[in-house]
DNA sequence: GGGTACATGTAATCAGTTACATGATTTA
DNA sequence: TAAATCATGTAACTGATTACATGTACCC
């Protein structure tokens, strides 16, 4: 109900999660759901995961309560406000597409020697992708529709760039 | 000469780009060099390039000298060590392969209209491609060879993130 | 000579990261 | 019961972004 902290990717991922959920959750509850979801094609620190539902609470998007008692640990859950900002948010287009912020990339552009940054980049793209996959065939049936369709552009996404890499391979 | 500041990505940025002219640059300058080169597909700010270099120059990696008169603008210029560091930097492999960092796959995991996402992104992908081709087309004989490079990547990127979506649609 | 676009810079804010710290629970 | 690991949290820092501000050159 505050004046509005600015909603950063990182809140609407909290919301996101929480909204998903309907009900409450720790922040470490919310490093667990992220993990092996989300977490997979986009970081979020764990300390932000404290910091954050913090903000949103004083924004009015997330209620917070408070064990009296032991850890005196935090549940977050999120609100109507806070319900209608994530649903706003997912209707808005965004403005930009994804940047191709590859630090392979980068030392390629500068010089970095081709073959060995393909060998390299090549592995753990691959690892990724095993990741995804593994993922994928453990609970595909038990995934929200939309979350697969996520995990399938990260499958598709993993797949495109060892392809582009080899390329950069058998270009010499 | 100091202790060190941290070198980041856009410290190599920098470095990278007066490595390559191997001359001095003002901030200014280092602006011009990244719009259509590493700027298409790592953003730095314009303010970034005034406190940046300044930061590096601290560190001993360049050298700065102030114009006498008028705006006593910086110019920079790459020192030994800082060649060292970029040369360095350049035979390290990266740690972490990118991260699919894109809103609206981010939207897409929580719900967002699959369509209308697919639509809107192809755009900008296309729009992004556009332009890397523009690029390629004018001045790929006139570029060293490793830009040329990454550029092809970022080409194949767009292509890949254009086919993504595209099945993104298709999927329904 | 007034406007507009290019050029140049600084200051304040803030989100995200790193580092530090300690509490609880399991396992050997 | 000691050690290890999981769980929980805070504090400090800092790179990056936003916003502000002004100077210079060109064009009408």
């Amino acid at each position: 109900m505050q004046a509005d902290p600015r909603l950063t990717p990182t809140s609407y991922i909290v919301l996101g999660l929480l909204d998903l959920i309907s009900g409450e959750a720790t922040p470490y509850d919310l490093k667990q759901m992220l993990a092996g979801s989300v977490g997979n094609f986009w970081t979020v620190q764990h300390s932000a995961l404290y910091a954050e539902p913090e903000r949103l609470a004083a924004g009015g998007y997330l209620s917070e309560r408070r064990e009296e008692s032991g850890r005196r640990r935090r549940f977050y859950a999120i609100t109507d406000e806070g319900r209608a900002a994530v649903d706003a948010w997912r209707r808005q287009m965004p403005t930009e597409t994804a940047q191709l912020r590859d630090p392979g990339v980068l030392k390629l552009f500068f010089g970095g020697d081709p073959a060995a940054l393909a060998a390299h980049q090549t592995s753990l793209h691959e690892a990724k992708l095993a990741g995804y996959e593994a993922l994928r065939a453990q609970l595909a049936d038990r995934m929200p529709a939309a979350q697969l369709r996520a995990l399938e552009v990260g499958i598709a996404f993993e797949r495109a760039m060892i392809a582009i890499w080899a390329d950069v391979r058998a270009a010499g």
